[in-house]
DNA sequence: GCGTATCGCTACGTTTATTGTAGCAAATGA
DNA sequence: TCATTTGCTACAATAAACGTAGCGATACGC
């Protein structure tokens, strides 16, 4: 298994390896709960343990991991006092998905 | 493949317990190879081990699993004697992500 | 027919990721 | 002080993903 140390940080981002950012974004959000906390921040601030309420109660454990990760991606950040909220760049990054939303409820009529 | 009814539920799709649309869409994307699959699919139809070479040798299992649960939620078909391909909902939902692309670009530059 | 190559797909043992519960130290306010 | 809440972590158990091998079916050229 060759491994590119081309990775943006020290969690080596799986998809990463072809060196094609789109890959390490794809990675990047394809894994669990990385994509809900995003679209739970969007509204502002939640605490970590608020966080947690909303994501159906997830592990603390994974949900720091993500946090971290989403950190250091510049997605996400910690505000004292506040709690987690999403950077000018993760507002960017959760608007380019937004129209999922609407994608969903046509989607999910054609499953029933 | 048939559908029934009850297809969605066979999963049980993890964020899907809300009964909210896109916490199920956002729920089946956060899994491991189900966005490159989509995103590898862009250009037409793959055979199975076409797109095994293109997803960085991911094992055949995860690619069966995800090809499933994708075929089942309307996103992926098999044609014979042409490989998987895109529905017309599937390449929907590819669009929807597209913005991600161009996104990933400036993305990657802020990490280095 | 025969061999060979490819297709979609699965078995199965190992490794990695995620879960669930409990609890820590620091900060805040009473 | 005491009680809460914060971000965060330890640790054992479970679930998901991986890697390798190979199946039956199909389609070729010979």
């Amino acid at each position: 298994m060759p491994k590119s140390p081309s990775a943006a940080k020290k969690h080596s981002v799986r998809g990463s390896r072809t060196g094609r950012p789109i890959m390490a974004l794809l990675d990047l959000l394809g894994r669990r709960w990385t994509l809900r906390i995003i679209w739970e921040l969007r509204d502002g601030a939640l605490t970590s343990r608020a966080l947690r309420e909303v994501c159906d109660q997830a592990s603390p454990t994974i949900l720091q991991t993500r946090l971290s990760g989403l950190r250091e991606a510049g997605f996400v950040e910690l505000v004292p006092g506040e709690g987690y909220c999403l950077t000018a760049l993760g507002r960017e990054l959760f608007e380019t998905f937004l129209p999922l939303h609407r994608f969903a409820e046509r989607w999910i009529k054609r499953q029933e």
